[in-house]
DNA sequence: TCAAAAGTGTTTTCGGTACACCCATGG
DNA sequence: CCATGGGTGTACCGAAAACACTTTTGA
């Protein structure tokens, strides 16, 4: 009698043959940490095809017929890195019609963390892959801008609550570069007393013998991001809370 | 001269002519409270297409060619609910290869707020769609089981930290009843005198002068939420932080 | 011996939690 | 007048925040 936008009685699943297939694609927001220059870089390369071939883009490629997204995204990340067994997350879909005037592309994004200590140099490098600190990223192709913002604002939150900080660093690292890399994520600074009591409170960080004496005379422990003790006290109920 | 995953040489961009199209669909979770029942309750229907026709599943839809994936999800809302302007988030995708028997399908999970006491229930009943409270989910289709479960806890996740609880009460409602909402999403007991406390102490709620007597001789105040103030915050940077 | 980074403790403040009693009113 | 749900206040505890000095050692 009322709520004419649409016909009740007219079929409301449309049938798989009706249905229009899309193209679709994950783009990797790819981030990694230089320890040395102390500075948190996204990795981006020279766009191959038309339109816009030649201008900086996110690493990205289609979904393959017998791939899952997950997978696609693994795919490439391997492709340019060589690296395998990493953190990788999707976590925003772009969909907009006509984002991409190359053709109807639905875009997943996903972004990974990685140890540029572990990269394959010569893989990147026979890519034209560049990276590129997070606050000198050029212009990039469609909405890749966008997509690293998403990225980071979720890199953002998600370093509050889970210990994720770790996959960026060398499996040895000190608590000043563990600081560092928190304020490049963060984009502000932290008092550095307060977070060694709160980083070290929690328990999951083993202290080793040896010291890195690269930075200072004084030298600093190196610590190691204990895996099964962050298991122990995720069944216990405990999640991390950083301010 | 290691690392042979693939030819760097070869074009790292597939041209858009090689890309196998795929069918996208949006699932959407769509939430509702009973304000009397006081239970928290997903909409649903009985599939109309093979396979699995005439088992019950979440509203879903392909997504057309000239729509973007959030008109697609505000789309079947309003056609089985007339809703428009609702709360309505996507929150996962589905990839999986195999997920979905009829044919390979990647499916973009949303979900929604709505408030029952607006839907057109006409409408709702002339697709034979029901609510079920979240409780008492049936078994359904592919994996939409899952997809609830996911959504659910993102809805927990967002109510810590947004105010979107308001988006399944009426406009005007009592502590009590916004109360008995937060323990239904919460699936847990919370100390009625400190979320009193906790909830008045931000400022987005405007006590009434009215009473609801429904429920007591003493009736309960009725309060609205406030969206400028709420926007107010925001920008002074608040963030709501339930525990 | 001193510059430069690493490491350590204390006090204050604020929010979270636990907890028990009075209030209003229709029947 | 009393049962029922609605509403209020307080004491305690622990975590977060602010804050400054000592330690180490290579150059």
């Amino acid at each position: 009698m009322s709520a004419n936008t649409s016909k009740p009685t007219a079929k409301h699943n449309e049938s798989y043959k009706d249905a229009k297939a899309i193209l679709v694609a994950v783009d990797n927001v790819i981030f990694g940490f230089d320890p040395q220059e102390e500075k948190l870089k996204v990795l981006l390369f020279k766009r191959q095809v038309d339109p816009e071939a030649g201008k900086w883009s996110l690493i990205g490629s289609f979904v393959q017929a017998d791939e899952s997204a997950d997978i696609a995204a693994q795919r490439i990340l391997t492709k340019f890195t060589g690296l395998d067994d990493v953190f990788l997350e999707h976590f925003q879909t772009y969909s907009e019609v006509d984002r991409d005037p190359g053709a109807r592309v639905i875009s997943l994004g996903y972004y990974s963390l990685i140890r540029l200590d572990e990269q394959k140099e010569e893989l990147v490098e026979s890519f034209h892959a560049h990276w590129f600190h997070i606050d000198e990223i050029p212009k990039l192709v469609i909405d890749h801008n966008q997509i690293i913002q998403d990225a980071l604002r979720l890199l953002q939150e998600d370093s509050k609550r889970k210990p994720i900080g770790f996959n960026l660093l060398p499996e040895k690292f000190t608590i000043p570069k563990l600081l560092k890399l928190y304020q490049e994520i963060m984009q502000e600074q932290l008092d550095d007393r307060n977070f060694r009591k709160k980083i070290l409170s929690v328990g999951y960080l083993d202290r080793l013998e040896e010291k890195d004496k690269s930075n200072s005379k004084k030298g600093a422990y190196y610590y190691q991001f204990n895996v099964e003790k962050y298991f122990e006290l995720v069944k216990e109920g405990y999640t991390l809370q950083l301010p």
